[in-house]
DNA sequence: TTCTCTTAGTGTAGCACTTACACCTTATAT
DNA sequence: ATATAAGGTGTAAGTGCTACACTAAGAGAA
């Protein structure tokens, strides 16, 4: 004979860091809040998930309606939980972090009363962000500039078409630190996942460079998940 | 004017999945449940989370009250959240790893009227647990066989003292391949990260195998936080 | 048309690390 | 003494990393 047992509910919130790459910089993805508690501060896009939505759904679901953005591949990043995390009592925030193109998508539109605005803040410049935003924020660049180093994030970062001189900028804004032209070049061409376009640059004012772009295909053929990308140093001063 | 806000009341658990090392075997700590739901199945030690208690604090309690394991490093895996992996409603739960000494530490003391058993069981041969608890087993599997190629995890599953061939007969558990037994030895004694001790082994019969320790002193002087152990390969075995 | 400016694009030598591979040594048990 | 069982060792070939400096191409100015 089984007894009644009792109903869960569970109330917790997601929190999105997104990355863009725009003009050589690396850029995080904000809104300002619109609502108490912490109104008017900068804070990641996040919200209270729905008691019956998945969790990487409402990730997606709020992302949207806090800024716009659609169809972002988010990946879980970690979960927080001080117990005084938050000034409403005790409420846990699964963190998702995602690298998204910028070409073009300026358009951030927030369909929620909760947000005043989303905008593009470049990484080295992000202030105090609301409730525990900012080691949210922190631990995702950590987890990214580790995951460079294996996986072929840059390419989401990247317009289609990109020159390696992009490739490498990207590389340097992410790793924090200078790489060696010819040897950064070398080892990219030599995995054999680039293939390069009959096209280059047009309307710059010097030598125009060859474009090229991503071949997923040969990637996934090469190595059924990963590889080892850049050397991981030490510290990236 | 402030106005009043709503106090949040979050309910979710952790789960533990604590890996040990023993007579050349990998195995993971199970519980036989005691209580509805999935009463009489295996699972991983978990419970609730209290309202007032931060949530590696949980873990250490829990396991403690589920096992009587004490002191043990935990670290945070990934947040299992669908939306019916529990019968009782949305339940989330916060998945943590750890590694631990087995040398001696039999004895599996559970304290609460939730567990029937606490016990040690063969990674290979772990059958269908309770809730979505085999994803979550899974999903560590492969984190340590990920994290033991760039971090000195390995000697956390090992006794103080240890041969290399013990040693090296956990990287094969762990990674579940063979590796160059001339290779292997040249490359962890190349790091000098480990001392060799002034004893051999005892009562075996044949020729002993000297006892090393692993120096953590010199490993933390030498590599900040990490380096890259094994080669990662494509696959297992 | 020539000159200047700016970025694109290229090669090599030394070193360190990885891999593949087979035999002798040491201790115990019979 | 002999068999058994694991411990312990070296080398050569190949691969990948690092450091490093000049020429090539194109645009614009003079």
């Amino acid at each position: 004979m089984e007894q009644e047992l009792p109903i869960f509910e569970s109330v917790f919130s997601v929190d999105c860091v997104i990355f863009g790459f725009e003009e050589g910089v690396l850029k995080v993805l904000l809104i300002e809040r619109n609502e108490p508690p912490f109104k008017d501060w900068w804070a990641l896009p996040g919200y209270l998930v729905e008691p019956n939505e998945g969790i990487d759904e409402a990730a997606q679901r709020i992302l949207f309606k806090f800024t716009g953005l659609k169809d972002i591949f988010l990946e879980q990043l970690y979960t927080f939980g001080d117990v005084d995390r938050h000034p409403q009592g005790r409420l846990i925030t699964i963190a998702y972090y995602a690298m998204m193109r910028l070409n073009g998508k300026k358009d951030l539109k927030p369909s929620s009363a909760f947000v005043k605005k989303a905008f593009w803040c470049p990484v080295s410049d992000v202030p105090q962000l609301a409730f525990d935003h900012t080691q949210i924020f922190e631990k995702s660049l950590q987890k990214i500039r580790r995951k460079i180093s294996y996986s072929p994030i840059a390419f989401e970062l990247l317009p289609e078409k990109f020159t390696l001189t992009q490739l490498q900028n990207l590389y340097e804004a992410i790793l924090n630190k200078k790489l060696d032209k010819r040897n950064f070049r070398k080892k990219m061409l030599n995995y054999g996942i680039l293939k390069e376009l009959n096209e280059k640059q047009q309307g710059v004012s010097y030598r125009a460079a060859a474009y090229y772009k991503f071949d997923r295909r040969k990637y996934n053929k090469l190595f059924q998940k990963e590889l080892s990308f850049m050397k991981e140093d030490d510290a990236g001063h």
